[in-house]
DNA sequence: GTCCAGGTTTTTA
DNA sequence: TAAAAACATGGA
């Protein structure tokens, strides 16, 4: 499988260094440590949306104070703006360098671990390319994927909004969920989701799920201890714990888990995880890739999305 | 009109 | 217990 040659260099998944958070104007610019696009469009959070024009050289006049500051020296790659912990964030992609448009305090204090930057994915990627030629394909296919730390609440509810569902209506459902329901356009949170009845959500037209999230939003917002339980519970017990919501079963449960609570060692098996494994891994057990087990399972999916046709 | 979509629940044999 | 069918919605 051969790539399309590229002009900028290759993405490093290494770990973030103090001296490499450089505060620029209206900004923070950090080395191009992920992909925008690898990271915030492979299936995992359904908030971020690439907004650079395809030309972005004819339109620089729209675009952020940093992202005007760079535009002149370096050739964008993309621009995407989403939001998370109640903040709305721009992040620049170049050549060599991720702008974000944000102050070098909620950098440290949010974004740094929103997008896993304290991790060393070059070396999870060589420990997995050792255990599978496939796997090794996979993981160089798509080097700047990272798996975010999102909101575990949005997680839950993004991923029983995903169950039998295609990727640009989920989108659709949760952009609805926060534009009726969230504070300024945040997600809205358990308690106020708990208030609603499935009639009251009808406007976002999530079909039979509407139920489902109803159910959820009762059972975060009426036991304070139930999400951070999942921070800490067994891996097997957490799961278990989530699957007593009506709606939320294995597939939805480690989901929430990998991209809500970080647990790395959960690989979520979905309609193209069935495919891949049997296809691409047969007599391969998941368990082997071990707390590598989470971005491995991003890789592989994000690697058979792109190559529909190895299932041809 | 039919099929399918990052599944789960309910029904049926 | 295991295999179908049902579930809402909208784009292809």
């Amino acid at each position: 499988m051969t790539q399309p040659a590229q002009t900028f260099s290759a993405v490093s998944g290494r770990k973030i260094l103090p001296a490499d958070i450089e505060k620029i104007p209206g900004g923070v610019k950090i080395p191009r440590l992920f992909s925008l696009a690898e990271t915030l469009d492979c299936g995992q959070a359904f908030r971020w949306e690439k907004v650079s024009p395809a030309d972005t050289s004819c339109a620089e006049s729209t675009l952020s104070p940093p992202t005007q500051c760079i535009a002149v020296q370096q050739s964008i790659i993309s621009v995407w703006q989403g939001k998370a912990f109640g903040k709305n964030l721009t992040l620049t992609e170049t050549d060599s360098s991720i702008i974000l448009d944000c102050s070098p305090e909620e950098f440290s204090e949010i974004w740094l671990y929103y997008f896993d930057l304290d991790a060393d994915y070059d070396i999870i990627r060589e420990r997995l390319s050792c255990l599978h030629p496939l796997l090794r394909e996979a993981a160089c296919y798509a080097p700047g994927i990272r798996i975010l730390r999102q909101e575990p609440w949005e997680a839950l509810c993004s991923f029983i909004i995903s169950q039998n569902n295609n990727i640009p209506r989920i989108k659709g459902i949760i952009n609805r969920l926060c534009e009726n329901f969230g504070e300024n356009g945040a997600f809205p949170s358990a308690e106020i989701l708990s208030e609603l009845t499935p009639e009251d959500l009808a406007p976002i037209r999530s079909g039979f799920r509407a139920k489902y999230i109803a159910a959820a939003a009762r059972t975060v917002s009426s036991d304070p201890a139930f999400i951070p339980s999942l921070f800490s519970l067994p891996v097997d017990e957490a799961r278990k714990k989530l699957m007593t919501i009506k709606g939320v079963g294995p597939k939805v449960a480690d989901c929430t888990l990998l991209f809500g609570f970080h647990r790395m060692d959960c690989f979520p098996v979905d309609t193209w995880m069935k495919k891949a494994m049997k296809t691409l891994l047969p007599d391969t057990d998941p368990a082997v890739f071990g707390c590598d087990a989470g971005i491995a399972q991003q890789y592989i999916f994000h690697y058979s999305r792109m190559h529909p046709e190895l299932f041809e």
